[in-house]
Order: C-alpha cells, then sequence, then structure tokens
DNA sequence: TAGATACCGT
C-alpha cells in the first residue's frame, strides 16, 4: 500500500474536510480520538457544527469530553453561549465537572449580554442539579475572572468562601493567582495582599499580579520593593514595571527598566516594546523614537497592528508626523486604534485636511470602523482649521450614522470649533444643552474661545463653573485673568488674584523637556537653575532676547497675573520653563537644525511670540509640543497660524 | 483523552 490513506471525511458545500491519517505503525485511533482531532482541526463554527451533527449520528453528542472540546473551540470563534453552545451543552445528560466547567468559562466571554447565563447561576445549577458536580480548582478560576470582568467584589467575595467550603481550592496556587488579580480588578488591594501574603509557593505570575495592583493605584514605591525582592523577573514582570511607570507619568523610569531588561538578558516580546514605546511618546524624544525603530526591526514585530500602532502615535507626539505616516502607509494591518493614533496625530499637527481624508479613506474603502477617539481626531481637525461646517456635519454623522453617543471630550471639540469661530452664545447654547453634566474640558475650551474674542461675560460663566470644578486649575485664573486685562477691567483683574491668594494658589508647576545631540533629555521647570550649564544658558537666553528686540519684540507682560511691577513680571517671563529649553537648544544646535520642545502646560502667549521670532532670527526650525497642539515654527510663523 | 492565572496601542 503506497502511503497512509484518510480513512474518513467530512463534507461540507462541496470542500472535503479530512480526518487525520493514522501511523500505518500504531494502532488505530479510537473513534473518539478521531473526533477530537477533527475538532480540533476544524476551520470554523461551520465546520463544528459539520462534526457535531457527525457525533449526533454517532450517538457521541452526550460525550462530555468531545462537547468540552466542541465548546472550547466555539468560544474561540466568539460564538455567543445562546443558543448553540447552550444546545450542544443540553444534550449531555450527565455533564462532567469539566464540561459544566467549559460551560461557565464561555459564560464568562458574554455574560453582560445574558444574565440568566451569568457563570455564577450556571455554577449554582452544576451544584444543585443531579447527580451534583463537584467543582474542580479550574472552576474557580473561571468564577474569579468573571467576577473581575464584572468589578463585582461581592460576586468575588462569594466564590471566594465557596472555593474554601467546597475543598480547600483557596490552596491551589492558580485559585490563589486569580484571587490576587480579582480583588486588584475590584480594588481591594488588602485582600490582595492577604491572599499574597498567605501563599506558600509563590510564582512569577503571582508576583506580577500584586506589583501591578501597586502601580494601578500609583504606589510606585512599593511595585519596586515587590519587583526587587521577586527571584522570577521574566518578560511579563518586566513589562508590568514599564507599563506601571508610563501610567503614573514616570517615562524616564519606563526607558530605564527597559534597559535594565535588556542588560538582564531578558528577551524582548511585543507587549515589552509596546509599552517602551508609550514611554517615548511621553517624552516626545525623538532620538529614541529613532533608536527603538530599529530595536523593534531587530525583533521582527514591525508588522505587528498594536506595535505599529504605537509606533504612529510615538511618532505623532514625538512631532515626526510625517513619520508617523511613513509608519501608518507602511502598515499592512490596520485597525481603529491605527486610524484613530494617525487622524488624532494629523488633527494635532494642524494637518486638518489630511487628516478628514484619511478618515473618510477609512470610512469609505475600508472595514474598519471609526469609534470615539477617532471623532475626537476629526473634530479637533475641524476646530484647528476653523471648519465650522464641516465640525456640525461629522458630529451629525457620528451619531447618526454610527450611533456614537458622544461623550464630554467631543462636546468640547464642538464648543472649541464654534467658540473659536466666534460662534460664542451658540457654544454656549451647546454646552447647556448637553444631557450630561459638562466638565472641565468643556468649559475649559469655552473660556479659552472667550480669550480669542475678548468675551468677559461669557468667561465669567465659563470661569465660575471651571473655579467648581477644577478649584485648584490655575490655569483658569489666569485665563479668567487675562481676557479681564485685555478689556481693561483692572477691578475684575484684581478680584480674580484676590480668589487665587485667598485659595493659596501657587506658581503652575510648568516643566518643558529638550532632547540633546546624544539623545539625553534635559528637563527644565519655571524659574530654576537646577541644570548644570545653568550659567550659559540664562545668558544665551539674554542673548537671544536682545537679538529680538532688535527686530521688534515687546515681551507680552500680560502674560503675568501676578500682582509686581513690569520688570519683575518681564524677569518672571524669561524664568518660563519653555525659554529656557529654547535657550539650551539653540545653544546646542546650528544653523538650520530643529530643537524640539515638549512643555506640560499650554505655551504662553509671551513665549508662542519668542518661538515665532527665534525660528527666523536664529534660523531654527521650532517644534513645541504643549498640552493641547503641535507649533512648527519657521521663518518667524507657525503652523497654528495664530489660531490656538 | 480534557481544563486555568500576570504585562500592550488611539
Amino acid at each position: 500500500m503506497a502511503g497512509a490513506q484518510p480513512i474518513a471525511s467530512i463534507h461540507v458545500r462541496g470542500s472535503s474536510f479530512l480526518l487525520p491519517t493514522p501511523s500505518p505503525c500504531l494502532p488505530l485511533p479510537s473513534l473518539d480520538a478521531l473526533l477530537a482531532a477533527a475538532i480540533d482541526a476544524a476551520a470554523g463554527p461551520f465546520h463544528l457544527r459539520a462534526v457535531h451533527a457527525a457525533l449526533i449520528r454517532l450517538g457521541l453528542d452526550s460525550s462530555s469530553f468531545l462537547v468540552n472540546k466542541l465548546l472550547r473551540r466555539l468560544s474561540h470563534y466568539r460564538v455567543p453561549l445562546h443558543p448553540y453552545p447552550l444546545l450542544i451543552f443540553s444534550l449531555v445528560p450527565r455533564p462532567n465537572p469539566f464540561l459544566w466547567t467549559a460551560l461557565i468559562r464561555s459564560a464568562a466571554l458574554f455574560s453582560s449580554c445574558r444574565p440568566d447565563h451569568h457563570p455564577l447561576r450556571l455554577y449554582s445549577l452544576m451544584r444543585r442539579r443531579w447527580p451534583p458536580s463537584p467543582p474542580l480548582s479550574f472552576t474557580f478560576s473561571a468564577l474569579l475572572k468573571s467576577a473581575a470582568a464584572d468589578y463585582s467584589l461581592a460576586n468575588g467575595l462569594q466564590i471566594h468562601s465557596q472555593s474554601i467550603s467546597t475543598g480547600g481550592f483557596d490552596a491551589d496556587l492558580f485559585v490563589q493567582n486569580t484571587l490576587i488579580s480579582m480583588y486588584v480588578e475590584c480594588s481591594d488591594l488588602a485582600s490582595a495582599r492577604k491572599v499574597f501574603d498567605g501563599m506558600s509557593l509563590r510564582d512569577a505570575i503571582s508576583w506580577t499580579s500584586l506589583i501591578v495592583a501597586y502601580t494601578k493605584i500609583g504606589d510606585l514605591s512599593s511595585a519596586e520593593g515587590l519587583f526587587d525582592r521577586s527571584f522570577v523577573k521574566d518578560v511579563v514582570a518586566w513589562t508590568a514595571m514599564i507599563t506601571g511607570y508610563v501610567q503614573n507619568a514616570m517615562p524616564k523610569e519606563a526607558l530605564a527598566s527597559f534597559e535594565r531588561m535588556r542588560q538582564a538578558g531578558v528577551v524582548i516580546d511585543e507587549v515589552a516594546l509596546v509599552g517602551t514605546i508609550s514611554a517615548i511618546a511621553q517624552l516626545g524624544a525623538t532620538k529614541r523614537a529613532l533608536w527603538i525603530r530599529d530595536i523593534v526591526d531587530k525583533t521582527g514585530f514591525g508588522q505587528n497592528v498594536v506595535v505599529g500602532s504605537a509606533m504612529v502615535d510615538m511618532y505623532a507626539k514625538c512631532g515626526l508626523i510625517d513619520e508617523a505616516r511613513r509608519v501608518f502607509d507602511e502598515m499592512m494591518d490596520r485597525n481603529v486604534y491605527t486610524y484613530s493614533a494617525m487622524v488624532v496625530g494629523l488633527a494635532a499637527h494642524g494637518r486638518a485636511y489630511e487628516a478628514i481624508d484619511l478618515f473618510n479613506e477609512m470610512a469609505g474603502r475600508t472595514n474598519v470602523e471609526p469609534n470615539h477617539v477617532t471623532f475626537i481626531g476629526v473634530l479637533t481637525a475641524c476646530s484647528h482649521s476653523g471648519m465650522v461646517e464641516e465640525g456640525r456635519f461629522y458630529f451629525r454623522t457620528m451619531k447618526n450614522e454610527y450611533g456614537i453617543v458622544p461623550s464630554p471630550d467631543h462636546y468640547a471639540c464642538m464648543a472649541d470649533l464654534l467658540g473659536r469661530a466666534g460662534l460664542i452664545e451658540e457654544a454656549l447654547e451647546l454646552v447647556r444643552s448637553m444631557p450630561m453634566k459638562p466638565h472641565g474640558g468643556v468649559w475649559g475650551a469655552l473660556l479659552g474661545a472667550c480669550r480669542i474674542h475678548g468675551k468677559t461675560d461669557i468667561a465669567r460663566i465659563a470661569a465660575n463653573h471651571l473655579f467648581e470644578l477644577e478649584p485648584d486649575g490655575i490655569g483658569n485664573y489666569v485665563l479668567l485673568s487675562n481676557i479681564y486685562a485685555s478689556a481693561g477691567m483692572w477691578d475684575e483683574v484684581s478680584k480674580v488674584r484676590k480668589l487665587m491668594r485667598a485659595r493659596g494658589l501657587k506658581k503652575n508647576p510648568s516643566a518643558s523637556w529638550t532632547e540633546g545631540k546624544d539623545g539625553a533629555v534635559h528637563e527644565f521647570f519655571a524659574g530654576d537653575n537646577c541644570h548644570p550649564r545653568t550659567r550659559e544658558i540664562k545668558d544665551a537666553l539674554e542673548e537671544l532676547l536682545r537679538m529680538l528686540k532688535l527686530e521688534g519684540y515687546k515681551p507680552i507682560l500680560s502674560s503675568v497675573v501676578y500682582d509686581v511691577n513690569d520688570d519683575e513680571k518681564e524677569n518672571l517671563l524669561k524664568g518660563h520653563s519653555e525659554k529656557l529649553a529654547l535657550a539650551y537648544g539653540w545653544l546646542t544646535t546650528t544653523f538650520g537644525d530643529t530643537i524640539r520642545i515638549t512643555k506640560n502646560l499650554r505655551i504662553c502667549e509671551d513665549c508662542h511670540l519668542v518661538m515665532r521670532l527665534a525660528s527666523r532670527a536664529a534660523n531654527r526650525e521650532i517644534v513645541v509640543r504643549d498640552n493641547m497642539r503641535f507649533h512648527h515654527f519657521r521663518d518667524g510663523e507657525c503652523s497654528c497660524g495664530e489660531f490656538w
């Protein structure tokens, strides 16, 4: 006989589906084993139905073993539990504990759609049905995971106590690890810690779960302490530290961890890369952005859609919008995250038409559905270039065509769009018509528009809401005071100042960063003398400002709201962190170079003017990323067209 | 013959 022939096949709509060929040297596999192999090899839900039909014909549809495999595969294809998988289950007269557990696991995937199929309900059925099934440790893993997904501490506690009363499963390592995660998800760190402390044996997962718990509440020193104590530092544990730092706005520490991980010889995976890429995005560090690309290329994760989307976001946030576009164009696989990152990035750089073109391409020529974030990008693009009608159109489209309920962030974009265009009354009306309470961003957009258009009456309304929502948000007081100052309403200015004093508000902790040629990040705080080259930087700034004054620069003293004399105001302006970063950049670059600055707050008017003039006088391109958008200064002009 | 837990992007 030449070669073994397939011994069975299933025909589905003209395509035959071959069962595996047995080796001639081994005994024939059992029918069970053959069917199990057929389930494993099925190409989709349709094949699985065909296999189930075969099971019925062969009288094997009551086999817990085979039905268990079927359920697992169906949930792999995310076939909802009701009604088909439940039907398959119901044909098994005496489901064994494995099968019950598989059912509970499937139910956990869809617990939100069918409350009557909730995992806990199925568990109680499992315990009450005759003959009752004893639970397995796996049963508790599944149940605890579903409690964590529901953020239900009450359910979690109930399952925890069941795990003890039904046979001491709380001593099982897997159950303990899942308990830790459940308590962490349900924000009960004390209980998570209690489980951890009570464990006689801990593995990498136990340690990592608790490390994540501490990073989530922002207690990085406890997380670091645990990480140092842990003897099992795998790539996941390292990544938990990296993302913990990122989530707590500590990108430098995240990068340092990544380096230490590499030095420790740990093999990097795509998740570690994504965390590191986010850290670079947060830092806005251009050199690092180019550095990580080499690493991504070497590891071969460049075509991973999550890595790619993170890269698009990173390049956009580092000011390298063309590089972001290049990565985007080279990606083979793009999803809604990829498109949203690109649209939001283009919008932040003021490239509104490109952003809207891309959105239209996505909506028209791909199967990728836009989501709420994509529309944030589209609406931002419209507002940053005064496209009022387009903005109104997309706001309607979002609701009517895509069924996306506008969030306060979308309303903030609309308030910004209408307000900037001078339609401040309409913006106020929109805000007042919101079905939910407006957040600070919404009133802030309105207040910003009032600054541009000198609307003191509406500014007062917006500011009063802001003072209530963000009593410590000093920027709001500054803005209102500026608006009054521009209108010559000095009494009001002094009232705002009094309010600030009464609330004990201190100077902004403003900070800027810029990168040196070596890629080192130099950090500057307002009025700070900490940089080792402070003397040189201050001298350079004086010289630069002297140069600009010859070209007509007059400091915009109204950017200072402190009640001090004009000389002191000018001095305060000189101490602004972005000017220190500019001076450092000027000192360390030459003609034609680009100086890139990242700032944690919105750039002030005086600094904006200085950047604009310096780009021509010093013959440098200057790219400033503030907390609102990017400004590209070139030859005395800014990409924002003074529209910010 | 079966089964699980930790870290990712807009």
